[in-house]
DNA sequence: AGCGATTATATCGTGTGCGATGTATATGGG
DNA sequence: CCCATATACATCGCACACGATATAATCGCT
């Protein structure tokens, strides 16, 4: 079977779509809270580890400065984090969580109930399918340094 | 177990990561071809069905025209389709391949092989979680339709 | 035929992502 | 101590995504 795949084979495309249709299920449960899906990420990335260098949380959210300065930014004008140098090494930035920005820790709990259950509720397949994508990630991951990235 | 998800543990954030991992794959690939990675997905879309309406291929992606519009006009700059009013209905807009734009499909193959192969190369494995994805996004959009979406 | 509602696309503003480049700070070899 | 190099972050430009809104064409009801 060599003929050309049909948009719905690929892979690359169930995952591009099934992206945006879990950040367009998100989005109303966040607005409320004045966050952004990137912005509730950063947030989660946070509450497991607080006070970390910009490349650290990038390293987790698999983002680069260029991105997440500006992000970052708008994260502390929305007082739901600190930026501030680190006295050891000028050059880095420690980004620190507010009071407001712990505090919608809890406000977040409900809203991955609620997305679990949007989601079908089966928590053994949906872990199922989580450990497949990060293995996936993984590979692709060591492919790009492979060759140099 | 109730306590707070660490970010690898959130199946959003593994879909999330998973598909700038393989847009980060695509984009070396596709930059020589002069393309992008959605518009590279526009391709695919319009190789299996072309001359069709901005809504039709707006359902097959997933995108509104508030995205498509701009993207096909790029795309029409760079002379891999047209774009041009329905006779029948001058509301819509039939986009239609050129002849550069049906031409990049042999070159798309080869690119398939390639991301296969960087992917791990089991095709029934990835076959499996490709069609586990197209049931969540299937549930996730009634779950959104049921909501008024 | 007339006109409000619907449909199809376009525009605008904001917020990511990211390649390329810039800037400030630290580090290490001589 | 000096300077090349590396490190950490910032900036710029472009291309998506998407909510909100606008515009033009068609439809449907009377």
């Amino acid at each position: 079977m060599d003929r050309p795949l049909n948009i719905d084979e690929l892979l690359c495309f169930s995952v591009y779509s099934v992206n945006h249709a879990i950040a367009r299920l998100y989005r109303p449960l966040l607005t409320p809270l004045g966050l952004t899906y990137p912005q509730y990420l950063v947030l989660v990335a946070l509450w497991d580890r607080d006070k970390r260098r910009v490349n650290d949380l990038g390293a987790d959210l698999q983002l680069d400065t260029n991105t997440l300065t500006p992000l970052l930014k708008r994260m502390e004008a929305a007082d739901l984090l600190t930026r501030q140098r680190n006295p050891q090494d000028e050059r880095s930035l420690i980004v620190a969580l507010t009071d407001k920005g712990r505090s919608l820790q809890e406000k977040a709990a409900e809203l991955t109930a609620c997305v679990l259950e949007a989601m079908g509720g089966d928590v053994a397949e949906l872990a199922d399918l989580r450990d497949r994508l990060q293995t996936l990630r993984d590979r692709l991951e060591g492919e790009e340094r492979s060759r140099g990235g």
